[in-house]
DNA sequence: CAGGAAATTGCAAATTTCTGCGGTTTTTTT
DNA sequence: AAAAAAACCGCAGAAATTTGCAATTTCCTG
């Protein structure tokens, strides 16, 4: 990635540089100093305030997002590279002046991170979490759909949320999923969730799941809707990858 | 760009300073030095004055955009032991089985990290970060109303929001405040924020309000409400502090 | 409209902050 | 253990800021 910047000021390149950690979960003083055009000093200089400030963690290197969990195993990596790799095609689908509309989950959060500074759009949630991170994009409209609070998934839920889903209309919405099969479409394992995610896809027009490769063929116990409704289908496998080609005839796979 | 000006009264400087950081988000003192006419002295005092009033953010070499900030970044918080001991005071009034209204800002949110662990209770928030604080504790039910998810206040608001509280009715409501005095009660600067504590006031039996004893007799463009109308008057001052007088004919002080 | 107080502005000197560089130390890699 | 990479340290020049002060302008008031 080339970034190019000239002449900021160094609050700038703080903000700068917190925005590339929370990007990428860390950032090389080598790459700032590029990035930023300035020496390796002066990013290492930022580095420390930005630590002695407690806003990263600085290792030898560069310096690590505050939130940053030590990889305890090498799966866990790998999932959250997939997720941002999904997270990324997704926002691709996003233009603007549509009206999107979003569930929950770490998938959703990253590509509301990834949401274009410019972008003019309305993004309707049922997570105060994504809702409170596409706050930060200064042109959306972020619209925060009520209801009870579930503490496990961190989305609003119940008859509240489902009603006020009935009630809107949207052009895309984005959904995340751990059950996909070919035959049984997408499927949940949780009732409540169930009930939230058929009141999402009855709110839009068109609909994007969005799943990480190996919850490919995974089966759960009910139904949320079978894969014709489905209009993209977005995962972190190469579109050539052989375990996409029998979903193609069903959904447009990205 | 070139921006060519003469003869500016002070008053017009300053407008032209915002309006030229509403456009880029950030300006150089040497810039403004050039387009202005004056010295970069003047533009320096110009810009320490638009600082102490709180309407942009000063750094060496010029000055950024009051609404420029680190994504995540908690924003320094003012006064906050004064805010934690309202936050203390107020979490009091909580007992089992109620059903409470809060809403946002840094003193709820001491709050929210106040209630006890065993509590068992039922919170509306209009406030998605005070939602997902008290989504921590594992004995409360927690409802978030939704809305138009303001950037600067972080709370939902609109008319989604006051007509779900329109539809609600909860024991107690904790309401902060910028203003508070004597004769006139309550009140408020913003037009949005004064509709959506009306409709809270409204959705409550009792109303608490929260503010630290600095605000005391301190009178903002509109009224929400007049004093009377409370029940609870929290500050971090000590109950026999005689700021509070005057206020107990009124209300109730703690 | 004259006169004077108060506010404003530019200038220069003193001070502080910022930044890159060379030399040295520490950490990592081979 | 040696080599390489990254950090650290201190310094010096550049840039920005502060401060005091004098000159000027603005704003009242009679």
């Amino acid at each position: 990635m080339k970034i190019i910047t000239t002449g900021m000021l160094k609050k700038e390149r703080h903000a700068f540089i917190i925005r590339q950690i929370n990007l990428h979960n860390k950032v090389l003083s080598s790459d700032l100093g590029l990035q930023l055009q300035v020496s390796e000093d002066t990013v290492r200089r930022d580095l420390n305030e930005l630590s002695e400030s407690g806003k990263i963690i600085k290792v030898h290197g560069g310096a690590l997002s505050k939130s940053f969990h030590f990889p305890y195993e090498q799966k866990d990596v790998y999932a959250q590279d997939s997720k941002k790799e999904v997270a990324r095609k997704a926002i691709g689908l996003v233009s603007e002046g549509m009206t999107v509309l979003t569930g929950g989950g770490t998938t959703m959060l990253e590509m509301a991170r990834l949401v274009p500074d410019d972008l003019e759009a309305t993004f309707f949630t049922i997570s105060p979490v994504v809702a409170l991170e596409l706050s930060e994009k200064k042109m959306l409209t972020v619209i925060l759909i009520g209801g009870t609070l579930n503490k496990n998934a961190q989305v609003n839920m119940g008859s509240k949320t489902i009603a006020d889903l009935s009630e809107i209309g949207v052009d895309l919405c984005f959904l995340g999923t751990n059950g996909i099969d070919l035959k049984e479409g997408i499927t949940d394992s949780e009732w409540e969730v169930l009930q939230v995610k058929k009141a999402m896809i009855g709110a839009s027009a068109r609909i994007a799941i969005m799943c990480i490769g190996e919850k490919l063929n995974s089966v759960k116990k009910m139904k949320v809707c079978s894969l014709n409704t489905i209009d993209y289908l977005i995962t972190d496998l190469a579109s050539n990858d052989p375990k996409l080609q029998s979903y193609e005839a069903h959904t447009k796979v990205i």
